[in-house]
DNA sequence: CGTGTTATTGACCAACATCAAACTTAGTGG
DNA sequence: CCACTAAGTTTGATGTTGGTCAATAACACG
């Protein structure tokens, strides 16, 4: 098998949600497929569009986004290499957000035909690729969580923990670190925060010796403290034991902070 | 047929998608399953259960929620009778949040291993039923963007819009209005207010004119202004044309207000 | 070196939270 | 039918988080 095929990381990826067989894996890395290059700041998909394929991250970061009010918009995910973004995209017509890059980028467009037909032919790769989009509405649920319940230092320490364990996954971070690739102005959309009070929040966080000064990588110097100050739980990325284990010896990443309700059922009001 | 059998709601719901076929619509009626009643403010499931069933909502009315501080919860949706709003479980091993009645309620519940082999033997099946989570995805993503980037009087717009838009589809609300199933802390826990807060927003829209008093239900006197102060675009819901027609012809649901982006790519910053 | 983007700072203010109490409503038992 | 209770709503007072505006500083790149 080719080293160097571009799908290897999808093959990857699908095959830590189930054990596949090799005719699985292989009518994977059959798919047909398009490479296209992207600088930054450049758009792949718009609010509206009907693609008729996906977009396969090889290399690069990506957003989902749209605009709120005239010059404001919202993240609402962050996309790393193995990913496929406009997934989704099989099955609703229209896309209803923005998808773009975030550094100069590298995808593989495959057509929705040729994954749905694979999907015909093979129901657990369908049970795969539905699987990733259910864990990507995972991540949509802990950010309505992180955006509506936590202040700012917790958004953003939220926003780091779960870049570090799924950017962990595909070998671009660890505990101690991960690629700086966002500005302030991000961070600030995608935690609904002005620039601003991001800067600021920031500065505290590093003389809180949380992280350090920044730069090419966002150097994490104290990670038991930013799970803490996020409140930040792994089991909502549901990833599989083996790939979780090593974090878990390295840091503590998951259930370090199971956060306990308050009164049953109830969720209190003053008084 | 049975015009009274339980699961009439979700082939309804899933025939909206694709043109099923007689076989297909039989195929979903003959799955096997467990009707359950709950009072309200009931759990049906807990964070890190490990269900084998999933949960279809035949009456009543759900949320999904988590609790981020002692004393503090996000509610992430709300569930209408139709809606199975645990699909996921079928592929994600534990529950990475709670699942609670807020009215006394009626549910079906149905084995994963049945749905799995109707999705294995019926593929448009299956497609029907990913499609729904994926439209879930998307109302999570319109929330992330309505906690984030907008305040209280158009958060709580944007949820009464979704709310009619929703319920219309089964029935249970048009555009003078809809059943009011929150209390003003459940509203506050699903846009990230304080239930204070959410009390003198309802008291400003009311006295702006848009809904009526409250009570049983909660009444729209100015559906026009509630979709402008929510910047409401039924888009993300998906709706097939045929359902969303009427809806077009009655108020406009649909395109009134399709914000308009800043700069390319770019979220301006101050100065 | 200029030019544009990003980071940083200060001053000021608005939105919203918190606390505490009173009021309403609906349900319950006598 | 009425007191009693619990939940929900409303109000006032006060404080804080975080937004906005505006300017400056630090970089990065051609």
């Amino acid at each position: 098998m080719n080293r160097n095929h571009s799908l290897l990381g999808l093959v990857n990826k699908l095959a830590q949600d189930f054990d596949l067989s090799q005719v699985e894996l292989d009518a994977v890395l059959a798919l047909p497929f398009n490479i296209r290059e992207y600088p930054a700041n450049a758009e792949i998909l718009r609010e509206g569009d009907r693609p008729s394929q996906c977009c396969y991250l090889v290399e690069g970061f990506l957003s989902r986004h749209k605009y709120v009010r005239e010059g404001t918009r919202q993240i609402m995910s962050f996309h790393f290499p193995g990913d496929i973004p406009d997934l989704h995209s099989i099955h609703l017509a229209h896309a209803d957000h923005y998808l773009g890059t975030l550094t100069p980028t590298t995808v593989a467009f495959i057509g929705h035909a040729a994954i749905r037909d694979l999907t015909v032919e093979y129901p657990r790769l369908a049970a795969c690729f539905w699987r990733e989009t259910l864990i990507d509405a995972a991540i949509f649920r802990e950010w309505i969580i992180n955006i509506g319940r936590r202040q700012a230092p917790g958004r953003i320490a939220h926003l780091f923990c779960e870049q570090v364990v799924r950017m962990k996954q595909v070998g671009l971070a660890d505990e101690t670190g991960f690629p700086s690739f966002l500005t302030q102005t991000q961070i600030g959309d995608a935690t609904g925060l002005s620039v601003v009070h991001v800067n600021r929040t920031l500065q505290q966080m590093r003389r809180d010796g949380i992280i350090g000064p920044g730069g090419d990588r966002v150097e994490i110097l104290d990670w038991g403290k930013l799970v803490e100050v996020g409140g930040f739980d792994a089991d909502y990325l549901h990833l599989r034991k083996d790939i979780r284990s090593p974090a878990e010896a390295h840091g503590n990443m998951n259930s370090t902070l199971r956060e306990r309700r308050g009164r049953l059922g109830q969720s209190p009001g003053p008084g």
